[in-house]
DNA sequence: GAATATCATTCGATATTGTCGAATGGTTCT
DNA sequence: AGAACCATTCGACAATATCGAATGATATTC
């Protein structure tokens, strides 16, 4: 690992927490002295990834991270695939369809189909939510071993008051999510706010990311035809993904295993 | 400016033109041994600032730039600031409002106001156009000498038919821009689409970005009712970022300026 | 089906390169 | 007016990234 990117990086993720801030504050919350710190933004700068108010000289972070992220979106095959399945699980359920993807601890929302009522909704694609406080994230973490040991090995942080913090009582979850192949959520992330989620695979049958429906707390819980329409249409996707089976048996290939590539899924 | 940190950002821009990689071709097109290539993306995995393919090997842009994109936009004062007056816009003119601001030689839409007919359209925030091609990025140039000269130094490419590739007639457009405060662009960028934009600038006077009005080439050229809207709306925002006067007098500090730093506008 | 080409990856020697402490000039607060 | 803070510059040092060659594994070709 090449320590001056890593630190970039981390200098980054620094800005995107508490945006606008100043060299010496950078420097601080990363353990450097303020000339490495302002050897890493100079180069950094150029680039557009940061840029700095003219005014305060506070550092921020630049339009050019805009135009990767969106890249990124539009590279997505799990997104223009979801798409239009979002768009029909929301007219037929009334509710808001959100897909996200794995992140280390949490999951990043990728795809998000406001729910068809007209109301003006803020877009949620890009917001990050703690993987162990979301029904999407359990989704991913149930068929995902390496990524639930990463989480529920690391502190597990409390988002409202009801969200489950305690290890067994996850893996609990987990395990019935297993069998279920959903996962629920009740006000764990946003107070009033209940989610339903099921996992999605790709070729290989590894979980690749997770869609969900988002209900408030009143419209809890959710009837049973809306369950089967969020079922049907993870298990569509999935198999528009190339997955063979859903949902998945859990033996599918880790994220690290890269000695072993192989271009379709290995035959029975 | 640090080599390997300039390197790791060329690898994300390589990565955010043509998406999923080999190694070897990122090495290529960086000129770069394929080995120092794979000790930059072996460092930027982890951060999931790029993702690898498990069957294929091939590198694409990861997550994190998603949410890094999202942090920008939620914390970007020109974006709140133009959100409302965006949709008042749009609602008057019956027309998409897109902002964007500048990124080296290119704009960056940061806001997209769709056009009220109720129809389903695809969201602009993030994509990526060369300043010379179109309306919001003459509004820009013309009051940023700076990025300007940058822009006409270098090759201007063609995006259509009608794209203005002379650097003489756009020193003549950037003219009359400084002297209308309005820029327009009539199928450059998009065949079929015409844009109407006006420079938006803060508290010191600078032009932070531009906001456009976005026609279809048969309702062009504009009502005069509609460019007094879009006037009225690039003022307010201008005015509301801190402007004592709009349009511009061109005589704003640059970007580059940062030793001379001052919280407010140098008093007369 | 054996042989070749391609590719990602590892390793280690080299000197290039990033790192860090101290100093500077500017600005803001007391 | 003085003190404190801050971004920035500089230069010496050695830690560190770089690159060529080697490896293993996989597709491709004959």
């Amino acid at each position: 690992m090449i320590q001056s990117i890593d630190r970039a990086l981390r200098v980054l993720t620094v800005l995107a927490g508490d945006h606008r801030l100043s060299l010496g504050e950078i420097a601080q919350r990363l353990d450097l002295p303020p000339s490495t710190v302002h050897g890493i933004v100079r180069t950094l700068l150029p680039h557009r990834m940061v840029v700095q108010e003219h005014d305060s000289g506070h550092y921020r972070l630049g339009p050019a991270v805009l135009t990767l992220g969106n890249v990124y979106l539009d590279t997505l095959e799990l997104r223009s695939r979801v798409a239009p399945w979002a768009e029909d699980l929301a007219r037929r359920t009334g509710l808001a369809v959100r897909t996200a993807v794995m992140l280390v601890e949490d999951v990043v929302v990728v795809h998000h189909e406001p729910r068809p009522d007209g109301s003006r909704q803020m877009p949620e694609v890009g917001i990050v939510i703690p993987a162990h406080a979301s029904a999407l994230g359990k989704a991913l973490l149930a068929f995902d071993d390496e990524a639930a040991e990463t989480v529920l090995g690391g502190p597990l942080r409390s988002m409202s008051g009801d969200t489950v913090t305690d290890v067994r009582a996850l893996r609990g979850q987990l395990k019935t999510i297993r069998q279920t192949g959903l996962a629920e959520e009740v006000e764990e992330a946003v107070l009033g706010e209940c989610e339903l989620a099921a996992v999605l695979c790709d070729r290989l049958g590894s979980p690749v990311g997770a869609i969900g429906l988002v209900a408030p707390a009143e419209e809890w819980p959710l009837d049973a035809a809306v369950v089967t329409a969020l079922r049907t249409a993870a298990r569509s996707v999935s198999r528009e993904l190339g997955a063979t089976s859903w949902p998945p048996h859990g033996d599918a290939p880790k994220a690290s295993d890269m000695g072993t590539r192989r271009k379709r899924p290995r035959p029975a």
